[in-house]
DNA sequence: GCGTACCCATACGCAACCGTATGGAGATGT
DNA sequence: ACATCTCCATACGGTTGCGTATGGGTACGC
């Protein structure tokens, strides 16, 4: 009974081949094979293939939401402090699952509005920093939506070769884009 | 014979397909299908379908490269002029295509190495007007290529319903990048 | 008008994958 | 000890797509 297997298992695998291998590569007989069970295991637990996907957007909204936010509020107190704290770490993540989850949206309603509304959650909190820092109100919704771009677009050109050139570039970004 | 096909136009299919739904579309039969003929036609044009997918990498890389570029050089002469005729003229773009090849070249070694090499230049091209409206050799390098994130971003982050924010926010966004 | 390329249609074998049907092993309550 | 529930193995039919084999039709040289 020790090594028996839920949705949770499942799910965590097809994530995990989601971020390695791309969606097309997410097949039942597949993860079965990785899991090492036969396909009646996971129809046993899943109505279809589709029941994975939505539970796997699922379990993605719920971490996403709630993951790097609150550890970067924690760790810092000054918007400042936050601000660097929060792209350091960002930049230390690989983002692969993150990029796979962009490339699903594109072409399927429901994740994209999963990923919009993390974006727009993600936004607003750089927003309220930059706020914070004295970048004018005006301006800082722009700033904010454009520095989350350039990470977006930063995990998307291959983060592993250019990440030390990007934590040095932050020490020029980030004054520039605080300035008031 | 009037009606008869070429490589071309098998290419030309493909790369609609991949930015409109993704390689996983791209399909031999399917291909066919569009084209109204039968595999048949496609195994006399090409070895097999890794044959079509590295011609539409080699078609890519031709355009891509010599695309934006001379025609911003044709439109403006000043530095300044020219990096604004540049996004704004990059942000008109669907830039499906684009997005569609960076899918792609994550889990492609040569494709991810044509996507880098046409990054690298254009990256090169933004530093240039950097350079050339007064920013700090040492920082234009980092501007460039945070801007260009920025722009893949952009694109990834569904470009549609975001094209007017974008443009209003370029206003606020270039002065800045463009500051000494 | 006849051979010869060129271009495509048709038909086939093969593999991967989906979803279903059915049975079986192991634990669990009574 | 017996029934039952949980979880998985096995076997099957159906679909989709790849690549090959083979033949037919059309233009073109001669």
């Amino acid at each position: 009974m020790k090594d028996s297997l839920d949705r949770s298992a499942w799910v965590a695998a097809g994530l995990a081949t989601l971020a390695a291998k791309g969606l097309d590569a997410v097949r039942v007989e597949r993860l079965a094979a990785d899991l090492k069970v036969t396909k009646g295991s996971f129809y046993w637990h899943f109505r279809d293939r589709a029941d994975l996907l939505a539970m796997m957007v699922e379990t993605w909204r719920t971490s996403a939401t709630t993951d790097i936010i609150t550890r970067v509020e924690a760790r810092a107190q000054e918007p400042a402090d936050r601000l660097k704290a929060l792209f350091a770490t960002v930049l230390r993540a690989d983002g692969r699952l993150e990029m796979a989850m962009r490339d699903w949206a594109a072409r399927d309603a429901d994740v994209g509005a999963a990923v919009a509304a993390a974006d727009d959650r993600r936004v607003a909190y750089v927003e309220a920093l930059f706020a914070g820092v004295g970048v004018p109100e005006a301006e800082a919704g722009a700033r904010a939506r454009f520095a989350y771009q350039a990470l977006i677009g930063h995990f998307r050109m291959g983060a592993g070769a250019a990440e030390e050139r990007a934590r040095e570039a932050l020490d020029l970004i980030l004054p520039l884009m605080s300035r008031p």
